[in-house]
DNA sequence: TTGAAAGCGCTAACAG
DNA sequence: CTGTTAGCGCTTTCAA
């Protein structure tokens, strides 16, 4: 290359990095030479030679999900700050896909993957590279994991919906196997639990994570099988479809039928009507794991397994209201 | 490494791509000593050796946009069908940190760019990278670019607008300086001169492409000021903006102002009222720019440029109605 | 059918 | 202060 300069390949190698001195003449001679012919270090070289990408891989089900995409816009620029790209791939939903995505990432020697898993993991895919499991945390998997409270935050939903009077209260869930499902459940049950109510277990509606519009079909079903005065669809998916069906059925919000949406977004209060829902500190969720993973790779992190849990707000609007009368 | 296998490393290479044919002992051997200890090719060593890196690198104003999440899906899954994968960044509409991403993208050796530039292009960022300039297009550069009939949707929405009996037609624009936002203003102006009107300079308000609120307040004050019948915000940003400066002031839609937004998204629908707007092909976007890279790279485009231009769809809903008499 | 070895472009240790 | 060189892990001639 740039013997252009006329100089070894070396003190090129040191200009450009500042990794030793180097005269003022030669330094001169090389900046030139890199100007002159639009020199661009290849940084695949270099990422082989010092075992170092400066890369960070992301997974998660589904990039156009508001939810998901807001996560990686707050890892990538958690990641940029830092001096990192981030290579960002999707699941689908679908567990090969995301085996898939996990082994071509540990082979482009990211240095650090954050997953949102298409299900509970149970044992860490390899330990090859620092994970940090984002969203949908297990139980019990001693790895690094960044999520919401989500039993308190559902239970604070509930029990507002609660002391508005609601007592048939609908949730719509996605997948019943995943752990931050059941805690939501979990906080559904306590608040009517606290309250000394029996749960009515038809009342919670498993809808998988098909296509919305089999979503849609199976909650406004239930609507109207089960005459709910309020519905806590627990994903953003699902309260999608729960508006869908709603506005479907031809019911008033809240009037006929009041509701608590999951997580925020900027258009949440100019829904119809304007939407009262548990909104998840998405932009902390992504920066944190991306900051547990740097933390990793600097080896400034003990032995020890960081497991953040991070609070909800329930974002009061319009969508609920005392429940109708006779119902 | 793997002569746990007994066997040299190049068998190794041979059995993992099936490049060579291989003694059947040779390949177990090889195969189970790959399996033992969990080995994954180090795809940089690789990407270096082979010179393909199969990775494309897309660079976006704001991740967090739903239309630009939704540019990304469509790019990596079309990415991904082809085995490639995507490093995603975002130049926060920065011109240096789109720069930056460039330059970094092309040290790393991607294959290929999609790029939604903060300014137009008017020369292309070094030729060291097939590159597709995506959505944000210039009047004449001479690169290959995808986007969409900037004029005719507008024309066709305003012209909508001008059937309803409208005639004070309010549009916001982000910054005057994009050529597709020139693009979309002409069609504006073109179906308001077909019906002999003259255009009122005023009622074409800038808005800039900062903070939403300072956006929402300056169409508040637009709206309150030049009291139109209609608005058409031509881009969903300002659509955002435009529809809470609405709620802001109290007016109900479609009653007392009609609006068109831009870019349609799985919400709109469910908007207050359900909103009526000009829906990009968002899907056709990013799988377009995606191909027309990965043709590039295969070298089975001759020398032209692709220019795609594909047609966005009106999107008929709630939102507009006729004018408010004594507007 | 297999192995040895060169070399991708870079950094860092070692010599001078 | 600068250059030479080994070697990162892989693929691919070239020999055997």
């Amino acid at each position: 290359m740039a013997k252009r300069a006329g100089v070894s390949i070396a003190t090129v190698s040191y200009v450009l990095n500042g990794s030793r001195k180097v005269s003022p003449e030669l330094r001169e001679a090389v900046l030139r030479a890199v100007e002159e012919m639009g020199y661009i270090p290849n940084a695949v070289a270099k990422s082989l030679r010092e075992q170092r990408t400066r890369t960070l891989g992301i997974v998660v089900p589904d990039i156009g999900n508001p939810f998901f995409s807001a996560l990686i816009q707050a890892f990538e620029a958690c990641a940029r700050e830092q001096g990192y790209r981030v290579i960002v791939a999707s699941s689908e939903e679908d567990g090969s896909l995301e085996e898939d995505a996990l082994l071509n990432l540990t082979g482009r020697q990211v240095e650090g993957i954050a997953l949102v898993p298409t299900q509970d993991l149970h044992n860490p895919p390899s330990k090859q590279v620092p994970l940090v499991v984002l969203d949908r945390l297990s139980r019990s998997l001693d790895v690094d994991a960044v999520g919401v409270e989500n039993e308190a935050s559902a239970y604070l939903a509930t029990r507002f919906l609660l002391e508005q009077g609601h007592r048939r209260i609908l949730v719509p869930a996605s997948d019943l196997r995943l752990t931050n499902i059941q805690e939501r459940i979990q906080g559904y049950l306590r608040a009517l639990e606290e309250r000394g109510l029996k749960a009515d277990p038809s009342l919670l509606v498993e809808c998988g994570r098909g296509p919305l519009e089999g979503v849609r079909r199976r909650i406004a079903e239930a609507i109207q099988r089960l005459q709910p005065t309020a519905v806590f669809p627990i994903t953003n998916r699902l309260t999608l479809a729960t508006l869908r069906a709603i506005r479907e059925l031809g019911l008033r919000v809240p009037q006929d039928l009041s509701v608590i949406g999951f997580d925020d977004f900027e258009w949440s209060h100019l829904l119809d009507p304007p939407l009262t829902v548990v909104a998840q500190p998405v932009e902390a969720l992504g920066r944190e794991a991306c900051r547990i993973l740097l933390q990793r790779v600097l080896g400034l992190s003990g032995q020890g397994v960081y497991q953040v849990r991070l609070p909800c707000t329930l974002e009061v609007r319009g969508s609920v209201g005392p429940p109708r009368r006779g119902a």
